[in-house]
DNA sequence: CTAGGGTTAG
């Protein structure tokens, strides 16, 4: 009987295990040969302690069963005990590592100093110029992070192979050193060394992280004449690169032209369709891919995950997290537990979140970043800036760009200025505070906190070279109503050549609805497309008809809304709705509402809107009617909650919320306030309760408004006549606002309240917004 | 009988 011919040809562990039995009975197990392929068969079929069993019963183990051995080790991630089988080869007298065994040798290195030690033991065996081990030992040190012995062991090469150029390339390109990849890669053409499938799919990565289609489209003809195209790798690789520079056709007319894929060529196809927002079909080729016979991967799930995230659907979420838990990936990966967290934060799960995450073995600074994401952009800003400042209490994690860029935005959200002031400390710290995106979200922070001087200050300190940053400082201006800086910045911006995006364009229109400034908002609203090529979206229409509408103009809104190519959203409507409301003309209002309640019924702020517009027209029927409809719809209301920072402590008040521990002090100062401002003329408006209720208990529902709750705390815990800063998650409700001018007369305060929308100023009796509620 | 350099991510 051939064994070894049987081995070789053998391809399932059943027939493996006969063949086993056969060698035993035929007295054949020790030769040392058919050992080795026995060996072999079961390393790869994926058997390994039948493979390492196999090794032991050879009497006297050979170089080749070593190296077999050794690469078994690695083929299954055993890198230790690949390393540990090395150390007891070298320890064979008479048995010598050979030119097979370094390769497989430098995969099994851990650290920089394994790899310096085999270097010097590969040049005192006497290997420093095979090809083989050269190109190992250049990819071994990139791995590492040292490009530059890399380079040092291929500029000593007597001559070079393809192998070593791209294994030269390769770590340029795993090292994120694109630009000199590109130049060896240039270098490689030149001197003719022979371009293969192994270097086109080194290459395509960093044309598509260049953003160069045009080469990435070069190499793909390339690789098309010398029929390198076939290559799955190639392939998949050309893939990645269509899709990273949008162009999904592309990506996906190679995936349909392929004649065999594997994990990675549906891998990619799914996370450039989860990147391009189209989740429906991310979920077609997830169902594809399973009814063509593979196992998705970590991989597979995360893209999934954020696909299902996006269209908001609950039971798919809940099926995939199944998934994750069902191989453990949840609690062992990193990658799976973080982009769980991610997906349940955009679900508005918070609890989920926090249970994933302490349920992670091992979590790194990207755990800790999407969880504080994740409370921020749910509104629990407190609990947040709670997790921020775990991360380096218990687990001594430094922060980095992605943890300030999660954490500021929460500061500016509840307006905690000393508790981001200190981080701003914390940036300086980390060296990160000239960095763009740091640097944004530290503009917005002091802006959105009333500090605009100082938002100002660090913007003109700060090396700028994009749009983000005058984004923010243009916003800023604009939410402070000083629309006509807010100009003067825009035309700075490109004084300094930097080109206006569609966020500067939303942060300038909304500065001149802010401001009132209807004129120049027209023109730029015009100039946009036919200046600067932007093709205006939903939002900056939004930002026009709340122009309009504002000062009066509804007709004009409305035909706009009416000749818009995209379709008008919750925010087109809301905007047009609170125009309405504004110069009280009850039938565009009612247009309004009825497209608003189709887009987004459940939103209550609407209904307050409708019902309080009917009750200025004295259309009582109306407000009956829209009374009666919230009741049946049981409005899935975002609860509305103010915040005011005393003493370094940011203090949340939700609205008819009594447990706070000085409610009773609060409540007694709300009823001498509410005495005081009805001497002095204010007369509650009912018609912003929807509840149908008694006088007197409407009366209660508007003191205990959140934004009320916040005002009173303040007054009880600040010096008299200081200026309080109160913030809003929600539209400040009409008759909080009205309210607020009486009380900065009979206090005697300034009081800024900021809102979802901007800064109001109340001061005298008066608002700086000037609105009429 | 054994070997190098390769594509996908939060």
């Amino acid at each position: 009987m051939d064994f070894h011919r049987r081995l070789l040809s053998c391809t399932s562990l059943r027939s493996s295990r006969t063949l086993h039995a056969l060698l035993l009975i035929s007295g054949q197990s020790a030769d040392i040969l058919l050992a080795t392929d026995l060996l072999n068969l079961y390393s790869r079929l994926g058997d390994l302690p039948a493979a390492a069993l196999s090794f032991n019963q050879i009497p006297k183990q050979n170089i080749f069963s070593y190296n077999s051995m050794i690469s078994s080790f690695v083929r299954h991630g055993f890198l230790t005990d690949a390393f540990l089988c090395f150390h007891r080869l070298l320890a064979v007298p008479n048995l010598r590592p050979d030119s097979f065994t370094f390769p497989v040798a430098l995969k099994c290195c851990t650290s920089l100093e394994d790899i310096k030690k085999m270097h010097s033991l590969v040049k005192r065996s006497g290997f420093g110029t095979d090809l083989f081990v050269s190109s190992s030992l250049i990819s071994g040190y990139s791995k590492f992070g040292s490009v530059e012995y890399a380079e040092k062991v291929f500029d000593e090469m007597p001559l070079r192979d393809s192998g070593c150029w791209n294994a030269m390339v390769s770590g340029l390109c795993q090292s994120g050193r694109d630009d000199y990849a590109v130049q060896v890669f240039n270098q490689m053409v030149q001197v003719e060394a022979c371009v293969d499938k192994v270097t086109i799919s080194c290459i395509l990565p960093v044309y598509a992280s260049l953003n160069d289609l045009l080469m990435g489209m070069s190499v793909h003809v390339y690789s098309i004449k010398h029929g390198l195209d076939s290559d799955i790798f190639v392939s998949n690789a050309l893939i990645d690169m269509y899709s990273k520079l949008c162009c999904l056709e592309d990506a996906r007319h190679i995936f349909d032209s392929m004649e065999c894929r594997d994990l990675v060529t549906w891998n990619t196809m799914i996370t450039a369709y989860e990147q391009f927002g189209d989740s429906t079909v991310v979920l077609e080729f997830f169902g594809l891919m399973k009814r063509n016979g593979l196992k998705p991967d970590i991989l597979t799930l995360v893209s999934l995950s954020s696909a299902v995230s996006q269209i908001q659907h609950e039971g798919n979420c809940r099926a995939v997290h199944g998934f994750f838990v069902r191989r453990g990936w949840d609690e062992d990966d990193i990658f799976a537990g973080n982009a769980i967290i991610d997906m349940y934060g955009k679900m508005n799960k918070v609890k989920y979140c926090q249970d994933v995450f302490d349920r992670m073995h091992v979590r790194d600074v990207i755990s800790w970043n999407t969880l504080i994401t994740s409370y921020s952009q749910n509104g629990l800003a407190n609990e947040a800036i709670e997790v921020y400042e775990n991360m380096g209490r218990y687990e001594g994690l430094k922060p980095v760009q992605g943890t300030f860029a999660s954490i500021l935005p929460a500061c500016s959200h509840i307006g905690a200025l000393r508790k981001g002031a200190q981080i701003h400390g914390q940036t300086i710290k980390a060296g990160l505070h000239f960095d763009v995106f740091v640097g944004t979200c530290l503009i917005d922070m002091y802006a959105k906190c009333g500090k605009l001087v100082d938002a100002m200050a660090l913007f003109v300190g700060m090396p700028i070279s994009s749009s983000g940053p005058w984004n923010a400082i243009i916003a800023g201006h604009g939410s402070h109503g000083q629309g006509k800086k807010a100009l003067e910045l825009f035309s700075e911006m490109q004084r300094e050549g930097v080109n206006p995006d569609h966020v500067t364009f939303v942060s300038l229109l909304s500065a001149f609805s802010h401001a009132g400034l209807v004129q120049l908002g027209k023109e730029y609203f015009q100039l946009m497309k036919s200046r600067y090529g932007i093709e205006p979206m939903v939002k900056h229409y939004a930002c026009i008809v709340d122009l309009l509408g504002r000062a009066g103009h509804l007709d004009e809104a409305y035909k706009l809304i009416q000749n818009m190519p995209l379709k008008p959203d919750a925010g087109v409507w809301g905007a047009f709705l609170a125009s309405c409301r504004i110069h009280g003309n009850v039938e565009l209002g009612r247009l309004a509402s009825t497209w608003l309640f189709e887009i987004d019924h459940e939103n209550v702020g609407y209904y307050v809107l409708l019902s309080n517009l009917y009750a200025r027209g004295g259309e009582w029927k109306g407000v009956n009617e829209v009374r009666s409809l919230a009741k049946q719809r049981s409005l899935l209301k975002t609860p509305g909650w103010s915040s005011i920072e005393v003493n370094n402590k940011v203090n949340v008040f939700f609205t008819g919320n009594q447990s706070h521990p000085q409610y009773e002090e609060m409540y007694k100062e709300l009823v001498i306030l509410l005495a005081k401002m009805k001497n002095i003329g204010y007369i509650p408006d009912y018609s912003f309760v929807l509840q149908d209720v008694e006088d007197d208990e409407k009366e209660h529902i508007l003191a205990s408004h959140s934004e009320r709750l916040a005002i009173a705390f303040g007054i009880i815990s600040t010096k008299p006549k200081s200026t309080l800063y109160i913030f809003k998650n929600l539209r400040v409700c009409g008759d909080c606002h009205n309210a607020t001018k009486y009380i900065s007369r009979v206090t005697e305060r300034e009081i800024v309240v900021r809102d979802s929308n901007r800064f109001h100023h109340f001061k005298e009796g008066n608002c700086s917004c000037g609105d009429y509620w």
